[in-house]
DNA sequence: CTAAACCCTAGAGCAAACTCTAGAGTCAAG
DNA sequence: CTTGACTCTAGAGTTTGCTCTAGGGTTTAG
């Protein structure tokens, strides 16, 4: 059977990721988290797709990279398919991203300049004598926060 | 009974997590990782600490203060009770951390700029008219990664 | 006709460091 | 004797964004 296969602009789950530079898994993860929405299916259940959700894809991608979070990026999705402009509110959380940039910034300086005197410290402690309780001098007087490794 | 319940410096976990500034369970947790040896019991299995143990725990903390991960400090725990002096190997670690580190800054400074140049983008868009395709033409011309949220 | 390449679902697993729950037992004070 | 604070174990849940597996079915080229 040939009947809905041959369709001009259809795609199945593969080519629309190939094309969109992620997996398959991810196309359907984003299904799941309503980032996309359900799509048409061939009788054998095989997902059909638009070339709109290639470009819904991109945008998800794009807000990704400008920092939003993919639940950030559903509800930019939302407004705009209740025909809002999402634009304020991506306007707002671009600006929060940029708060909590600059407060990530201060706590790396912060943490930067503790590092440096951890080292310093310990380029002097070789022949000084550790206490016996100690377990390494070079931390037994440190600093105070944990360090953001990232996700 | 008294017996066991009364001998001088004993703790039990909720006493020992106080003094140490953490929760009971992450006290047991720590034992799961092996970051804290294994405790006496008393007859009904409650723990039972020595002043060693607040010790190490504070270490534990100072540790991941100066950036060490768990199972690094373990690995600098076992260097120690190993009879070796685990600075060579601190010091490596912090080193190490401050490469990253300085990585990090490196990333938050340029997604800064990105923020900046989108937010500054958005000014002007209220009046341009959006392309009709377009789901949000602030990011419709966007930068390039994610961004590190913190865990 | 068969093999390769594709697709489906449901659900587990990863990183990291906890945090909390359920359900049960223990202990000291009044 | 009861109350309340404490403890135990084993295991699940939190966060985010995937990534992969198991165990199937489908499609297409040769």
């Amino acid at each position: 059977m040939t009947t809905q296969a041959q369709l001009e602009g259809v795609r199945l789950i593969g080519q629309l990721a190939r094309a969109a530079g992620v997996s398959v898994h991810t196309v359907r993860y984003y299904e799941r988290l309503g980032l996309l929405p359900p799509p048409l299916r061939r009788d054998s259940g095989y997902r059909v797709y638009s070339p709109a959700t290639l470009e819904r894809l991109r945008f998800i991608r794009q807000a990704q990279a400008a920092g939003l979070r993919l639940d950030e990026i559903r509800e930019v999705l939302r407004l705009k398919y209740a025909g809002q402009s999402p634009c304020d509110c991506v306007r707002a959380l671009l600006q929060q991203k940029l708060v909590e940039v600059e407060r990530e910034m201060a706590e790396l300086r912060r943490f930067r300049r503790e590092l440096h005197a951890a080292l310093k410290r310990s380029q002097k402690l070789p022949r000084l004598p550790h206490r016996a309780s100690a377990i390494c001098p070079i931390l037994e007087s440190a600093p105070r926060r944990g360090h953001p490794t990232k996700p």
